[in-house]
DNA sequence: GGGCTCACG
DNA sequence: GACGTACGTGAGCCCG
């Protein structure tokens, strides 16, 4: 790529990397030989996360890192106590210096330094030379002499607080805009670099008089009109001073290079030679997450027996590049069959169908796309229309496309051939369309799985965003074909020639993401979460959402009645209260009106500074004997329901089934927790008894009825296991009220007669425990001091210290690995768990928390699994799963027998792969709505 | 489109 | 020493 106008140079400032990773570590040595590498270990990192991070719009086509050659340049000969006052480096940064060099080239970046000059003066000549060339600049440093650069396309990027630094942050430092820097610098003179400067004159003087005068010339020559006599005196004695300061400080765009912008461009890592520089230096840790970021398996420690050179994985072998021209339109039954043969001959095909809509129970088929090899695809246009259309959108297929139902007869046989494997991205939703069509796709692959199984908690896995990942190709977005907003249409309208190339791509990526997967689940050592967890719960969860739930339209609508009457009584209650109109659901005005107007006391601006009005607040103030917050909180309350629940629920009843029938994304919660979606049906209300009404909608139809089965306090029982707490097991065992026990255990009371409130703060402490307990979000939970959180928190430890022997040791593995395991082998990666900052709180406690609750979703999700082979025959229909609560629709006379056989497969669900010390206990209700079977 | 709020486990 | 915090989700509304 020749470098230009929509290129991006990022140039980073090494010899800052450098000092800031020396001071940010403990004194790191390497362990086979004692060589200090604390700095080139920092270094390293800091150049990961960039390389990681260097995605989305601002990321960078070209990039260097820049270091300083010595100490002694030109601008000695200008000034020869110029940085005299520089202390040496540390005697262990010393032998530090090259390795750094070293790691920036294994990171194939390129790497640059010249004898004579300053890093930043090559950083001078390389922005100027590409803004020149009309691309963009970015130099990541906070060096307050390379702020003079800043315009015109050059920006700089603090990458310690990722803070952008652009004119207008130069002039809040300096007082004056970029292009004048120098001469406030030249002014102020600078006493690390041993820049003289004019003595008493500091920056902010120093803009001020640049500011009057215009420049440092003008100013020297005006300097008489100066009413201050101490700063005429000052200016007009040290004029050569300040001249020579200003050669000093002055970075020099014609500083020779000996580099072509052209050979910046980025490069990928080359595994063998980045993970073999790391595992020479002995970063275990690092190691590791390199190679799983490059998706390679990492090289052994230098201590075990060394795998010979060829063994670790060399740059991939180039692929073959995307060519969307190449692909094949299929429009006649010959071509098809000669495609079928293909696949027959494969033993594998890519698919990807296009469809109306992303709702699976309302899409219409348009057309499916094939891959059998990288690069060789087609796409099957089968009910693409044209022309305009009358009122009712039925316009005419467009000519030349094979009649539907006689290609999906074509295809029928080879997606159902058990000896042909069907690969596609979100497989569930192509399965869901062709099996509306009477055709059941199986065996099935699915490279969202795949990734989800490797990489949750890295990214997403969307197709787009794999595909920009893992092959570095970016896929035509669907957006350019279908537009966007109000003029949207969909894919029946676009013309068949816009679509091949979109859809075959689609397969093309598939096909390659799948080849690349396929070999890597083993070394990642996820095949078989892959194979027994995400794999076969694709037919499971798409014959779940198609059988979709009976929702009554009635009894909502009645409820949205009521409730609109209610909340109208409400608000112009409020709005008296208040003392005039205002939009209640605002929580902008409401916070404006309890708290200016009203002038309430116990608000609290949030960030963004407005007051927070979110219903601990409101609790807080109608406690206090406020009506309107209380008022308020009511209406929420009705407002919520009646908008999510009675009125949107609605209209998710589709005409066809009369049911309501959901989504359940399988790689969406980074645990392995489902989600459910369009309409979330996860979370209908209970906690409430005006909310749990909503669920008496949702009914069995006549002659059957619902049965809801749900694990008792699994992800307790899970901690009690995973962590080895012999009270609570044994707790567990007899069947006893955990939260009294814990209690009991805690506070030296008798199970007999024990206070409520007591044993609601131990169950508070229990939840907190699995979340990764705080003093701050305990003491918030339970509204009480800090101080006393903390108390309870430290007796629980001391009570039970296995407890914080998990914590600690989750932390310590997630640090060391970067991801966290539940105890069926799922990984969850913690990308942030060695971050600093408050970032470093949320990582932790998320790793303490996904072992837990990702291994409830694995027994639920086992559970799920094996629930068609236990139930066959039955006159019973697995519905819905709400994370530790499964709901079927039986007929009635055969309730018992299911559920006897549901809470035997959910009581052993772990088994055999895992032997819980603790048992799984199911608590099961029936009843002809979802509220009485509960 | 982001932030706030709130529904669930 | 201050910061800002319970874990995991999805959806509807307001507002710029």
């Amino acid at each position: 790529m020749t470098f230009g106008k929509g290129c991006h140079l990022h140039l980073i400032d090494g010899s800052a990397f450098i000092f800031r990773a020396y001071h940010a570590l403990p004194p790191l040595t390497r362990k086979s030989d004692g060589l200090p590498v604390g700095a080139v270990a920092g270094f390293c990192n800091m150049l990961f996360r960039y390389v990681e991070n260097n995605k989305g719009a601002d990321a960078a086509t070209h990039v260097a890192v820049i270091f300083d050659h010595s100490s002694k340049t030109f601008r000695n000969e200008i000034y020869p106590l110029y940085k005299a006052n520089r202390p040496d480096p540390p005697e262990d940064l010393r032998p530090q210096f090259p390795l750094t060099r070293e790691a920036t080239r294994a990171f194939n970046i390129p790497c640059i330094e010249t004898e004579g000059f300053e890093a930043d003066d090559i950083i001078a000549a390389l922005a100027c030379k590409a803004r020149d060339a009309g691309g963009q600049v970015t130099i990541l440093s906070s060096d307050k002499d390379l702020m003079q650069l800043v315009g015109n396309g050059v920006g700089m990027l603090d990458p310690m607080k990722n803070k952008r630094i652009d004119r207008d942050e130069v002039i809040e430092k300096f007082g004056v805009p970029p292009e004048r820097v120098v001469d406030v610098q030249a002014l102020a003179g600078d006493s690390v670099d041993n820049v003289p400067g004019a003595p008493g004159i500091g920056i902010k003087t120093a803009a001020l008089l640049i500011q009057e005068y215009g420049d440092l010339e003008s100013l020297l020559a005006r300097a008489a009109e100066i009413k201050q006599p101490k700063r005429r005196a000052a200016i007009q004695d040290n004029a050569d001073q300040i001249r020579i300061s200003k050669r000093l400080v002055e970075l020099d765009c014609n500083t020779p290079l000996d580099v072509e912008l052209d050979d910046l461009e980025v490069q990928k890592p080359v595994a063998g030679d980045l993970l073999g520089f790391l595992n020479l230096m002995e970063f275990r840790s690092l190691t590791k997450r390199v190679a799983d970021s490059l998706k390679v398996e990492a090289p052994p420690a230098p201590t075990a027996v060394t795998a010979p050179a060829a063994a670790i994985p060399s740059a991939a072998e180039a692929p073959l590049p995307f060519d969307t021209a190449a692909y094949d339109c299929v429009r006649d039954a010959a071509t098809l069959s000669a495609w079928i043969a293909r696949i027959r001959e494969r033993g594998h095909v890519a698919v990807d169908t296009e469809t109306t809509s992303l709702d699976e129970m309302r899409a219409e088929l348009v057309g499916i796309s094939l891959c059998v090899e990288a690069g060789r695809a087609c796409y099957i246009p089968l009910g693409h229309r044209q022309g305009t259309g009358d009122l009712f959108g039925g316009a005419e297929l467009a000519p030349d496309q094979i009649p539907m139902d006689l290609a999906l007869s074509m295809l029928k046989p080879v997606l159902e051939d058990d000896a042909i494997l069907k690969i596609g991205q979100n497989m569930k939703y192509d399965a869901k369309i062709l099996a509306r069509h009477g055709i059941r796709v199986a065996p099935i692959d699915d490279t969202m799985l795949m990734s989800y199984a490797m990489h949750a908690g890295l990214h997403g896995h969307g197709m787009d965003e794999l595909c920009d990942t893992y092959l570095g190709h970016k896929t035509i977005a669907i957006k350019t074909l279908l537009g966007s907003g109000k003029a949207q249409i969909t894919f029946d309208r676009v013309p068949i020639d816009q679509a091949v190339p979109y859809a075959a791509e689609d397969a093309d990526v598939t096909l390659r993401l799948w080849a690349l997967f396929r070999p890597q689940l083993h070394r990642a050592r996820v095949t078989t979460v892959y194979e027994t967890l995400e794999r076969p719960l694709i037919p499971i969860l798409a014959e779940m959402e198609m059988a979709g739930v009976q929702v009554d339209r009635d009894t909502l609508s009645r409820m949205s009645n009521a409730f609109a009457q209610k909340m109208a009584a409400l608000e112009s209650e409020i709005h008296e209260l208040a003392g005039g109109p205002f939009n209640v659901g605002s929580p902008k005005q409401l916070g404006e009106i309890l708290f200016e107007r009203m002038s309430l006391q116990g608000g609290v601006k949030g960030k963004n500074g407005a007051w927070g009005t979110g219903a601990d607040v409101l609790e807080d103030l109608a406690a206090e004997g406020h009506d309107l917050p209380a008022r308020v909180l009511d209406w929420r309350q009705l407002s919520k329901l009646k908008s999510t629940y009675t009125d949107a629920l609605q209209d998710h009843i589709n005409p066809e089934t009369g049911r309501v029938h959901t989504s359940y994304s399988i790689a969406g919660a980074n645990t392995g927790r489902l989600a459910s979606t369009d309409p979330n049906l996860q979370n209908i209300p209970v906690r409430t008894e005006e909310g749990r009404r909503i669920r008496e909608a949702f009914v069995a139809p006549p002659g059957k009825v619902l049965v809801s089965l749900d694990y008792s306090q699994i992800e307790l029982r899970i901690l009690a296991h995973i962590a080895d707490i012999p009270a609570l097991k044994q707790a567990f065992r007899e069947g006893q009220d955990i939260h009294a026990m814990t209690a009991s255990e805690m506070f030296g009371v008798p199970l007999e007669g024990m206070d409520p409130m007591v044993r609601r703060q131990a169950k508070a402490i229990n939840f907190g425990v699995i979340y990764g307990i705080s003093g701050f979000g305990l003491a918030r939970n339970l509204r009480i001091p800090r101080a006393d959180a903390q108390g309870f928190i430290d007796r629980y430890f001391e009570r039970f210290p296995g407890i914080r022997a998990y914590m600690d040791a989750t932390v310590a593995f997630a640090k060391e690995n970067g991801f966290v395991q539940t105890l069926f082998g799922r990984k969850i990666h913690t990308p942030e768990i060695n971050a600093k900052g408050p970032g470093a709180g949320f990582a932790r406690r998320a790793a303490i928390n996904a072992p837990i609750q990702g291994t409830a979703a694995d027994v639920i999700r086992r559970a799920m699994i094996r629930m068609p082979k236990a139930i066959a025959g039955m006159p019973a229909k697995m519905l819905l799963q709400v994370h530790d609560e499964l709901l079927f629709e039986v007929d009635e006379a055969a309730a018992d027998a299911l559920t006897d056989r549901v809470r035997e497969v959910m009581e052993t669900a772990s088994d055999p792969a895992v032997h819980l010390s603790v048992p799984l206990t199911v608590e099961a209700g029936r009843g002809a709505n979802w509220a009485a079977a509960h």
